[in-house]
DNA sequence: TATGAATGAGAATTCATTCAT
DNA sequence: TATGAATGAATTCTCATTCAT
């Protein structure tokens, strides 16, 4: 079950999602195609617990993190740490998360879809106390949340060495928190100040 | 010919890259499947004709944004113009825009792929006069057309409404602006200067 | 109707016989496909005139040969003028002439049948006087016939310089000459004469 | 498997190299077309099974001849050895055999090429001491090959009963052998000297 | 006479999945 | 539990040929 899963992962990872046909992977993992199908009852339930699994581990250090933020009352220290977790996360396993965030076509994606929701509800109440000036929140959540996912994820599959660089992670927080701390828009008269 | 590249677009979106078969598209189109490859020689040169016409169409009125851009002497006016366009853009053929951008393997896509490097130097020419203690602008660059997309992109996956949303654009704005418009780093404790 | 001939041909020779298909050949001819099928019913049509063309041409100096041989009284000269008429023939047109013989299914091969046993028995008269000690004249034609062909059309494909030796010819006469003109076998003692 | 290649030789003697498909071929197996690929990569591989074991069983008994060969100093008793030989062969699968000499495209012929030359070779070590005023024997070796082989083949195609007949080979032998051992050539007249 | 457009039939090959053992 | 063998249904693509204009 193991060598199949891994299996799976190699051929996922080499020849994406076209190449990734059952066959192949029993034949990668050594065992007869119908023992794959002893374990798994079909194609996509194999590449549902690659999914599962990889959250799992990706996703390891997170409750830990979340919980110094509840106690921190530091927007500055929030952001980098959730940030971190996020360039930790892209670190895991980045051929794989690139798979599954891009390759897989809709159909095969089975990413708890209400994560996505339950994530921005705690970023939200986290975040909360420290906007300034911020007149929808829910959109300001949105942005910054689409803004600091991107960069990371962008740069993983473009530039991954730089995940590796301290100031990335360092920019992106002050690309954030100058967000969410803004002036009072007083006069007309532009970014004045 | 024109059938056949409706049918495609039809059953790209509709059942996405896994449905996207020649005999689907040539039966939708009504036309018998000899007959498809008498107007294309392969499946691939539909799709890239399908990509050529949507990034023709989508582009259209990006010259004329950045020839008023080159002109402008202010940062948010430039950065609001980019963004509109790029709102735009996602405005065009979201379902199929979507398709392109997500749904497709890698194999498949036939954008220009120098592009991007490209708009990031036109970027990066364009902002530059306006950075202030901005201490590595690839980085900089990098990151606000990371940003810039993926706020866009999401809202048009997730919130299609929010695009008519005068305010979205604002905010991205006011994000980017901010973040290149830093204030000069306090003197660290530490490095005590 | 040339035009179409020799494109074909020009196919034929360059893509043998899988490449040969109408569309094709319409195409390199430069006329629509409807057309080349008003000049020709059918595929097959097309393959048999340009055999029939071909055997014309490769055949063009054999009338004459044939006659200057009936008024011959010598066999070594009578050999020696067919063997120089089968170099001659092998030369005309190789590729086209190997694709005729070899690369052709059965099934599209059109030449004539009972030529074959025309020439068989035309050779006999010519060579009956000659024939010394030649119990069964019947297998003997058969075995100059298959001899003196293959020879040449081996050379022509294996070693199609060698058709230009005055030797080759030379040697196949000698060859059958010593097989016509065998000396009795009175006993067995070998070759002895 | 072995379903496989016989209903593919079957198809292949009735139907030549044109009805020569992977599905009839399945059909007359009575195996699914999948069962099919199962053993064979693609078609070609089916053909060159076929040959190589047409190959191996028709020169089954060669070994043992040459053998004899080597230790006999009598040409006649060689190359009567080597005619029982071929004819042998020819009769092994008389049907079989014109198929892949006649009726297969180059492109399908996978029988070993660089065996004609070293035959040649063989050949002419087996001969060279019997030759007897023979100028060039290279030449005299593809002269000989060609038409030894060319009587047997044709023999089979046209007169298969022939093959049968004991003074077949004798005449063949006779051919050659006085080719070989031919008289001094007599002083031209012109050259006189 | 010439052609643009069409098509029925079929080719090779693949894939997810099943079943008897 | 493991496997050898099988298969229905597709998929991409090709070809000889036709027909309305």
């Amino acid at each position: 079950m193991d060598a199949i899963l891994e299996a799976a992962t190699y051929i996922l990872v080499k020849d994406g999602w076209e190449g990734f046909t059952t066959n192949r992977i029993a034949e990668r993992a050594g065992v007869n195609i119908a023992s794959l199908y002893q374990y798994f009852p079909n194609k996509e339930s194999i590449v549902v617990e690659l999914q599962r699994r990889h959250v799992d581990q990706a996703h390891r250090d997170i409750p830990g993190a979340v919980a110094t933020l509840r106690a921190n009352r530091n927007l500055h220290d929030v952001l980098s740490a959730l940030m971190h977790a996020s360039v930790a996360e892209h670190r895991t396993a980045p051929a794989l998360h690139r798979i599954f965030a891009e390759e897989l076509p809709r159909s095969a994606r089975h990413i708890d879809p209400t994560r996505e929701t339950r994530v921005r509800e705690q970023l939200k109440e986290l975040v909360r106390p420290f906007a300034r000036n911020v007149p929808d929140l829910d959109l300001a959540i949105f942005i910054l949340r689409a803004a600091g996912h991107a960069i990371v994820h962008e740069a993983a599959n473009e530039r991954p060495e730089w995940l590796a660089r301290p100031d990335l992670v360092e920019e992106i927080v002050l690309l954030l928190e100058r967000y969410l701390r803004r002036p009072a828009p007083r006069r007309r008269r532009k970014d004045h100040r």
